[in-house]
DNA sequence: TATGAAACTTAGAAGCA
DNA sequence: TGCTTCTAAGTTTCATA
């Protein structure tokens, strides 16, 4: 192993933006955007994923162009003795939630849901409440996206450039 | 124009479940999976991207590889005369703020904001403070990922299938 | 209208200077 | 790191059902 952590510098910034734009730009092109070669924008694009910088490739796709029209967050209260690992078990259940996780505040934790439409969520939010140590829920009901484009917007879709987390 | 919205099948299902996982998988490889050549592939995919079904290709990224190590949502009250329109202008001035939404309930918005560490989220939440419209905030830190490998947990990037929203 | 095979073109992978 | 070769994939055209 080297000693060097493999830094990363302006060039791989720029590299991962292309790359995030559009995952399907030729090692050609973003070589001539960044002034160098396509074989050194491999290497660094290798690195990359070495370094599980750059966790994969993926499609971007539109959820309600699959029927997914209805979103919610949902905070989730528990018993005071269920631990994270058994909710995290619970969730995984569930292919309706889109993430999960505990937070600071009054909730256990927050769940990101998607479904087909009111009554398919309301039929998992039902599921969920009747999971042993599930106390209550409160959900909040997406209205409308204020950032287009965003990936959560996308349901799942990455946008932006290295420089920005989104 | 046709009359025939191009209806969206059990092979496209598969096809956009292969990608979703790894948009880099050869259309010959998804052929051998689905049963079609990779001519056939192609052009189902052509048509998801032209459909707007499929938004593009990008790559999944480590947020925190890349030092973005905090996460929260922040609850947005605004002044009952603000409309959304106005939100969301602001809201784009933000890199930090990932994603942002009108919600049902107590709040106006809620807004994913990622940050560097704590002192650049209470940096970032006291500019938002300040916006003339903008009455009060409640925040829920992210403590743990309950869903490893999700969209929203690798930061904006998709997985899983078609069937599924993540 | 959708398919598969073949020809053609471009990009990716590997080795070398 | 960049250049060249070799290989593999994407793209286009054509014929077919």
């Amino acid at each position: 192993m080297t000693s060097k952590p493999a830094q990363f510098d302006e060039l791989d910034r720029k590299i991962l933006a292309a790359l995030i734009a559009n995952a399907r730009t030729s090692f050609n092109e973003i070589g001539a955007t960044v002034g160098l070669s396509a074989t050194a924008v491999k290497r660094r694009v290798d690195k990359m994923r070495e370094a599980d910088l750059i966790t994969g490739f993926t499609a971007t796709v539109r959820p309600s162009a699959l029927g997914w029209r209805t979103e919610a967050y949902v905070e989730v209260y528990c018993d005071s003795a269920a631990p994270p690992r058994r909710l995290a078990e619970v969730v995984r259940n569930y292919p309706e939630i889109v993430a999960a996780m505990t937070v600071t505040g009054g909730a256990d934790a927050l769940l990101h849901v998607r479904a087909t439409d009111v009554g398919h969520f309301e039929e998992v939010l039902e599921r969920i409440r009747t999971e042993p140590f599930i106390r209550k829920t409160i959900s909040y009901m997406v209205l409308s996206h204020l950032l287009t484009g965003s990936s959560e917007a996308a349901g799942g879709a990455a946008a932006g450039d290295a420089a920005n987390p989104r």
